[in-house]
DNA sequence: ACATATCTAGAACGTTGTTCTATAGAAAGG
DNA sequence: CCTTTCTATAGAACAACGTTCTAGATATGT
């Protein structure tokens, strides 16, 4: 085995994980085995990641960027209208990427992201509360700030998801479960938004 | 170091497991550190519970089942009323056991539950169906199943729950965000009832 | 009291994350 | 092109972890 150019390991291993982590879940993230699935040397991790927290924190980020991107690919006739496409986005992001959607939610105690990594990974919440300051603009929805507002439709989403991706969802139609459950919410904030 | 009777072996490991669990959380779970706890051997793990999977699976039934209690404990003048209290003592529960939600929702592909224990478990989201067929007999509530509408509800909840303990609310006021999130719901819901 | 069940201590193994060392090859700069 | 610096690599080693196995001592049940 050759030696990798210096400036392809930090990428090579990021693919490498990115693949591992697709096809057999976050468990399946080590050290060696990303590193061999590379072809770079384990210490490489250590190197360029300081870790395997580091990597599964970049894992973190990336994930977060690729979410945000989904939600503001959504379109609709108006501002409303790609409120709630975006969230339908949300959960297809999440059903394609069962797994990069685990590691985001169920190891961020074991990743102990870095502040820096928290604001990056979080800024892609300003893509819902964006979503949310346009569709008030057309119509009063739910009471409080934009933050506040958009934390309650992610809450909603981010549940309705987390179940569906743990098998724990008993509907009978989880589509149309999902549907249900947003369209009730944004209408009862409608219903409940300040005069 | 004596030895402990038969019949304090599987209490003795249960009791270090969760004492371990409430004081540092799922990852501090190891077998040895369980067993020092208890005051028993480490293969006593393995055999009483099989391993650590079977421990942790222990621990995630007795989860579900102490939520459920909580949400049962709930009161109100009506069944709408007692709807919501359940809801809210949901939330209570989470945030007062923080390392038990965790090891119930994060730590499932770990666990891997048997078919009885997911059936032991989710025998507990038959409260919540319950708690919705009453309210329903009330007021209309949702289109679809009383199964359907509950685990809308229960969506959201687990949604709102898991973020707050992730420390990834942004919202100025959780307490006041959750019953916003919840009464739009359960609002749109009704607002949205078949027939 | 006796036979059976089971708890215990201890050893051992493979795996994992991590740290360290020394060498060889890449990269950068003149 | 040459020299110096940087860094990728192989390999060793360690602690910790989950797990399996063995043998002896003690508890349990009849």
């Amino acid at each position: 085995m050759g030696r990798t150019p210096s400036r392809d390991v930090e990428e090579g291993l990021l693919r490498a994980a990115e693949q591992i982590l697709t096809e057999e879940g976050p468990e399946a993230i080590t050290v060696r085995k990303v590193a061999t699935c590379a072809g770079v040397a384990p210490m490489g991790v250590y190197n360029r990641f300081e870790g395997k927290q580091g990597l599964l924190e970049a894992l973190f980020i990336r994930g977060f960027q690729q979410l945000q991107a989904m939600v503001a690919s959504a379109n609709g006739p108006d501002a409303v209208a790609r409120l709630r496409a975006g969230c339908v986005k949300y959960r297809e992001f999440a059903i394609a990427h069962p797994e990069h959607y685990r590691l985001m939610f169920e190891r961020m105690h074991e990743i102990e992201p870095t502040e820096r990594g928290m604001l990056e990974a979080f800024a892609s919440f300003d893509q819902l509360v964006g979503n949310v300051a346009a569709a008030r603009s057309l119509r009063p929805l739910g009471a409080g700030s934009d933050v506040d507002v958009a934390q309650q439709i992610w809450s909603a989403l981010h549940g309705a998801v987390s179940l569906e991706l743990l098998g724990i969802g008993f509907a009978e139609d989880p589509d149309a479960a999902f549907e249900a459950m947003l369209d009730a919410l944004l209408a009862g904030m409608e219903a409940r938004a300040e005069g």
